[in-house]
DNA sequence: GCGCAGTTGACAACCCGTTAACAGGTCGTT
DNA sequence: AACGACCTGTTAACGGGTTGTCAACTGCGC
């Protein structure tokens, strides 16, 4: 879940600097002093977010942009000491996302960092969960098995989110509960013994023997994805 | 394909300015004076960009960014006298897109616009979307079905688009509502019905039975291309 | 006024959540 | 080994909430 920064810049303050502050919040971070270096980089790492300083010897700023839009959607922040419009519309139409001029603080270089991250992240979505017999995919909110649509209803998918996402691990009753109907039912093991009931009769191949949705008995139960 | 820009100042100056130069370069632009106009504007007309300035009177421009951030992510661009790194971070961590301190030049602003838009453009261009019985053209805002066009109203339209744009995935319906409708609209299911009904009146081939525009009673509808 | 789009209210049909009752199984105790 | 307590799985039925639909109403532009 941490980012993935690669700062390109031929100051060695710079890069210092600028990387001890980002490692410092977490983030992974990759260094490059040429453009040449950056373009390298940027394909072997796939970083989620770029900065690169406008003035670089050989490869200039630009080219680096352009060379990585080739391929890729990456937010680009520029640093420059540049200041003139010209520089900016250059740099931005060549496809950068933002432009910081230097000196710059680093809590606006965080934020802007910040600000290109949440755009990408949404797109992340996992993907669907395979079992042998059928699969959930709880983005979509979609379960198929053996190529049909089962359908689920909102409580059968609460318990079912509930469960995924603590696949391979034991859930407590009272976790289960909790989570699908609120901290007032914690004793009303009738309902949750109905709808673990409800999910085998819609995906368990054999019902008399669950193999996916499995009970322990007085502890709680257990989806495992994996026969 | 015009795009639609939202520009949020109390200066009567610079709303001028800003928006004969948009209109010049043949973007659609929305003018607000105050926070209460801008949000109800993002809300009726969808802009594909907001501008904001940070020093509004009454709603300040940190609030218009979190009532707007709080249904859509629409690029919102700040505009600002203050230059300090606080005032940058809060409005950028508030959900902001970019800030632009003034002065600024026309120029900068536009190639900002630009890459702002850049990013959500690729959304919009795919290629049509083709069912057994019907195609939707997103980008042409166009759909056929049995080579006769069929028209949809604006509110057809919107709900068509988030449907399909999530074609596959379930569409819960708050969030259909809000961004059909805006924010608050949240509870108002019996319209979000209606229209659901509508859009099936129109598409699909057995009105009983849809194949398409399914209900997931209590979550949500979906929208699938294949059968 | 007329047509179109959007909104609202009412109601029956249906879906879903909840609950009760009971059968089977496990386990500990005697 | 017999028994009972306890937990789990299953079935059935009830009641309330949700959905689809019809119809009427509002607001707006021509």
């Amino acid at each position: 879940m941490t980012s993935r920064v690669l700062v390109v810049d031929d100051e060695t303050q710079i890069r210092r600097t600028v990387g001890i502050n980002l490692r410092a919040r977490g983030f992974d971070v990759d260094l490059a002093e040429t453009g040449e270096e950056a373009l390298d980089l940027a394909v072997r790492h796939r970083p989620d977010v770029v900065v690169v300083d406008l003035g670089l010897p050989g490869i200039g700023g630009v080219e680096v942009i352009e060379g990585i839009r080739g391929w890729s959607r990456v937010p680009i922040i520029v640093l420059s000491v540049r200041d003139t419009e010209a520089d900016k519309v250059a740099a931005l139409d060549a496809g950068a996302d933002d432009y910081v001029t230097k000196p710059f603080g680093m809590d606006e270089l965080l934020a802007r960092l910040r600000a290109a991250l949440r755009r990408v992240i949404p797109v992340a979505d996992e993907a669907a969960i395979e079992t042998g017999d059928f699969t959930i995919d709880l983005a979509a909110k979609r379960v198929t098995r053996n190529g049909e649509e089962v359908r689920l209803t909102p409580t059968e998918w609460q318990l079912v989110e509930v469960l995924v996402r603590n696949r391979g691990k034991l859930v407590p009753q009272h976790q289960l509960l909790q989570e699908v109907w609120g901290p007032e039912y914690q004793d009303e093991t009738g309902n949750l013994r109905e709808y673990i009931a409800r999910l085998r009769r819609k995906l368990e191949p054999e019902q008399s023997r669950p193999r996916y949705f499995t009970t322990e008995a007085g502890l709680g139960y257990r989806f495992d994805a994996a026969e």
